[in-house]
DNA sequence: AGTGGTTTCGAACGGTGTTCGTGAATGACG
DNA sequence: CGTCATTCACGAACACCGTTCGAAACCACT
């Protein structure tokens, strides 16, 4: 069947070495370290238990392995950071354009990007500020320049567009993550929507009872800042975003 | 002339106490601690340092006294981050509204905060996913909803509004500043625009080189990704979320 | 002077990212 | 099979981090 494996070991006594090499008796007793496992396991770590459960130590203990070994295979954690984003971008496709629903496809792929952060916590923090140069990401901005532009959005106005509603996403999903570990941390609740209704109401509760005459507004309007779920305000700042890029798109046409 | 100060030193060993007073011969010797000068001091070790020049370590170096000292003012870190932002936030002032001019007044609030964000490094970061609570924060907040409001938004298109936004210039300004702090690291510019062009040249170059045939977009369009400063991508945003608003206000009106 | 409560702070605990040097495993070649 | 150079693995150490503990020092008041 499997080709004939060999395994070799070897001892040192001194300056003697000697070196048994056997027909893969027992198989390899580890299994080699690469770039790949080094990645899947952060990811299982990350999703596990957040952002800062990932460290290069609790990595490798993972992997059964020392810290330094990781560094064989990974410059360092920013590079480790940076190969973890590209994996999951990878995960996400973005749909051929269609000229018709520019529109409605870009708030898409900015729902389903928050959907990526949120199916792997801890990521936003690590895609904050991450300028995309590798094969997954640079795949989404593609695709999002590809359907502002076949939809008729000038270009100057395309680019930024895929630049800031990108940053939106990611800063919408690092404060939401912010939260859940918070309550992880906490570890008050086990239902992040009922964690959510207790802050927002004490928060409202906090709102509410301020001096109303040095912030009327702020008292006046508490249910309203309160109010709604993280999906709620996502999609309010999508409709604002792109009802913005419809009314301003022209207006960057001559750069 | 100064007033007849006092100096005690205590000496214990075992049960026994043994006090020497004298005369202010030498005067005291520190100046005691408290949350101002602990949040003076996190101010100046941040804007020369960055967010993550100041620990608690630093900072009690700083202050010439021990780590532990700090944790008798201050609750933990976090709470020490949410006083220097709140002491920053009381910078800012926002202006009375202006029924007639809501949307420029909101623009111009939202550029003062990214401004006031530049005038302290490492700020940015500190802020991220912070709720105001107390005194400066909520001045903004206040100030903010009273234009929206008295400019005739809709409440709640005018609350998440406002949240929007303070998210948006804090996601601008953190992206700003880790690449400011990526400079001060690499030293190898001096000028900060000088570097922003730098990395634009690189980023650019890289896009251009991109297989043609698989990022056409990106190709196509590597200059208008890589146009602009910080101050216009931020401009473009207030005018793509401002317009955003004045379109979708109304669809908000009914909750 | 005595005493109680507050403030100060050195030392320690358990973490972090990263580097260094050693030695084991391996591939290539005779 | 023997030898060698290269690659890879990894324990130990370095210099940090936030936080806690207990004791010393100090202040205000009786």
């Amino acid at each position: 069947m499997g080709a004939v494996e060999k395994r070799t070991k070897t001892f040192r006594a001194g300056p003697v070495r000697i070196r048994v090499t056997t027909d893969d008796a027992a198989a390899r007793p580890k299994e080699r370290l690469t770039r790949e496992r080094i990645v899947d396991a952060a990811m299982d770590l990350m999703a596990e238990k957040g952002y800062d459960g990932v460290s290069m130590r609790s990595l490798a203990r993972a992997l059964d392995t020392g810290q330094a070994s990781l560094y064989a295979h990974v410059a360092n954690k920013e590079e480790l950071d940076q190969l973890v984003i590209d994996r999951i971008c990878s995960e996400l496709d973005v749909p051929e354009p269609d000229p018709e629903n520019w529109a409605e496809q870009l708030k898409q792929v900015l729902r389903d990007c928050l959907e990526l952060y949120r199916a792997h916590p801890g990521t936003a923090r690590a895609a904050m500020g991450m300028i995309p140069t590798q094969e997954g990401g640079l795949r989404i901005a593609e695709g999002m320049l590809a359907i502002c532009i076949r939809g008729g959005v000038s270009p100057q106005a395309a680019a930024w567009f895929c630049d800031i509603a990108a940053l939106f996403v990611c800063a919408v999903a690092y404060e939401e993550q912010i939260w859940t570990q918070r309550m992880v941390d906490g570890a008050g609740h086990d239902d992040l929507h009922e964690f959510h209704e207790d802050v927002d109401g004490q928060l409202m509760a906090a709102f509410g009872q301020l001096p109303a005459d040095r912030f009327p507004f702020v008292t006046g309007y508490a249910r309203e800042l309160t109010a709604g779920d993280g999906d709620e305000r996502l999609e309010f700042g999508l409709d604002l975003l792109v009802s913005g890029l419809e009314a301003a798109s022209e207006r960057y046409r001559d750069r």
